[in-house]
RNA sequence: GUUCCCGUAGACGAAUUGGUUAAGUCGUUGCUCUUUCACAGCAAAGGUUGCGGGUUCGAUCCCCGUCGGGAAUACCA
């Protein structure tokens, strides 16, 4: 492969982009980089009535955040802009006129309440309309009406459509390098159309066109345009250009298995399904994004990467420029991938362990402002190297530790009672005063004078340290007692101590 | 309905000119370490490669059929 190499994603600015779109994108991405070529960023908005103001700033934002930044783009530069299909709608005509020229393409001036109405009364009989060699004489076009009505009809302004004049009977092949050799008899196809009442492009001609004159040599995209790419090949022979290498990658499925995952699911089961938070006009039209719930973008690219494709070495763990290094679009997987949230949680796991503590706190310092604490950086380093292995994502921090801030709000009173008893008060006050003696309030001399303490008391760790866990945390879970106590700090230790007891008691009472 | 795609343990998936006892990871269970949780380490369970034929000395892999899942079937992308 030569270092030419120019793939695009295209996305349509309809509202957020789909987690689905973010895989396309990345695949896109590594073949580009790897072979040192161009990735290029196209907006495909020549459906006007679904335009979404603000999304194409939220796919420029989702691309970045996931360290996808296009070469070339609307706010990327390049040399073969415009970059937004609505602003090359002046290219497209041509194109479809010269294939009516040629005879691969016909004028068609059926209304859309005619063919709808015909749908609807072929699907009471449990049939199916399909605009093709078979009912195209039937219909109102140049093929069916004379030359002087149809010269007649454009004359007169009527609205009207181009459509691809799909060959009567052929065999198109399509070598994918995903699906290998892919066949498709025309006879099945319909007569797309090509171009729209309105003027502008249907997807299939603005992608053919775009992709020609941006010179896109692989086309990277989802398992559900296998079906249409017959028609995309035909009209790149009709246009005498040479069709891009076609790559159709599998569907990611929902966690249950069936059925491709929608926007709808994250609500559904529980997780993002978007990169950024969106905000649509309605509450169920906005959705969390990944980056909102605290997921490591790095974590999630990982994951996607692996979401239909893998290395085939042992290698789990894939720094972006690893990505890249590794990619090999012939090892992308047929088979659609689910969604397993599990495996992403371990992925985000796995960089949350080796972030570096400096940045750690960073990550973790928004979080507790928002909940009105701003510890200093000595704090936050401490307070970070204890959690670090034990969370998943970042919100956990606060989950897990917000006992650091604020009052214990939930005490864990299944084990109080089990673990507190009554007669043992005294021995606890002892334990306070021992406390409250150790000098420096240090986890090692901590833990050498509770050890003693238990020893002379003769008691056991485990009557012990669950009841000083739970009274300064509500919990026994969580990191090492003593490096708790120590940056808990002695006055918060005391105090939660000696009330703890009082609560114990009247549990116990 | 029609066309096309897919089908290896609960999940992701390796085995790429058909070649020994079908990798690895996540998850599950157990053990070690720990006051606890987690991390880490070790180990185990889990599969007649959807099913049935065929080709072959030999099929996860090739062919046919069948079942299951999915996608497409718009003047949406």
């Amino acid at each position: 492969m030569d270092n030419t190499i120019r793939l695009r994603f295209a996305p349509s600015p309809t509202g957020a982009l789909h987690i689905g779109g973010i895989r396309t994108a990345l695949y896109n991405y590594l073949l580009a980089k790897k072979y040192g070529g161009t990735f290029i960023l196209r907006i495909e908005d020549t459906d006007q009535t679904r335009y979404v103001p603000g999304a194409e700033e939220y796919i420029m934002e989702a691309l970045e955040w996931c360290g996808l930044t296009p070469t070339e783009g609307t706010k990327y530069g390049g040399e073969h802009g415009p970059y937004r299909q609505s602003e090359r709608k002046h290219l497209y005509k041509q194109y479809a006129d010269q294939m009516v020229a040629s005879g691969n393409a016909y004028y068609a001036f059926d209304t859309q309440e005619e063919l709808s109405e015909i749908r609807k009364a072929l699907e009471a009989q449990k049939e199916t309309f399909i605009y093709n060699a078979q009912t195209r004489d039937q219909m109102r076009n140049s093929l069916t009406v004379s030359e002087d009505e149809v010269q007649k009809i454009l004359d007169s302004g009527a609205a009207y459509t181009i459509r691809l004049k799909m060959p009567d009977d052929e065999d198109v092949i399509i070598d994918d390098i995903v699906r290998g050799r892919v066949v498709f008899k025309t006879k099945e196809l319909d007569d797309k159309v090509l171009l729209k009442a309105d003027g502008m492009p249907t997807y299939h001609l603005a992608n053919i066109v775009d992709d020609h004159l941006m010179e896109i040599t692989h086309v990277i995209r989802g398992e559900e345009w296998l079906p249409s790419t017959a028609h995309h090949v035909l009209m790149y022979r009709f246009l005498g250009w040479d069709a891009p290498t076609y790559a159709h990658l599998p569907l990611i499925l929902k966690p249950s298995g069936n059925g491709k995952l929608s926007k709808r699911d994250g609500r559904k089961f529980g997780f993002p399904v978007f990169p950024l938070s969106w905000k649509g006009a309605t509450e169920e039209d906005s959705f969390e994004g990944f980056r909102e719930a605290g997921y490591d973008s790095k974590a999630l690219i990982n994951f996607l990467a692996f979401l239909g494709w893998n290395p085939g070495t042992e290698q789990e763990i894939f720094s972006m420029d690893e990505l890249i290094e590794a990619f090999d679009i012939n090892r992308i997987t047929k088979s659609g991938a689910r969604f397993d949230l599990d495996k992403l949680k371990w992925f985000n796991q796995q960089y949350l362990h080796q972030t570096p503590l400096e940045e750690l706190v960073e990550k973790v310092k928004p979080i507790l402002v928002e909940k009105g604490y701003s510890p200093n950086d000595a704090f936050l380093e401490k307070f970070c190297s204890l959690y670090k292995e034990r969370v998943s994502f970042l919100p956990d921090f606060w989950t897990q530790g917000y006992y650091f801030f604020e009052e214990v709000t939930v005490f864990d009173e299944k084990t109080i009672r089990k673990k507190w008893k009554l007669e043992n008060r005294t021995k606890f006050e002892t334990l306070l005063e021992v406390v409250q003696n150790v000098v420096p309030f240090s986890a090692a001399l901590l833990e050498e004078k509770i050890k003693a303490f238990i020893a002379d008391e003769e008691l056991s760790f485990g009557a012990v340290l669950p009841i000083i866990r739970i009274a300064v945390s509500g919990t026994t879970k969580g990191p090492s007692v003593f490096d708790m106590l120590e940056l808990l700090g002695k006055e918060k230790v005391v105090e939660r101590l000696s009330r703890g007891y009082d609560l114990f008691d009247q549990l116990k009472a």
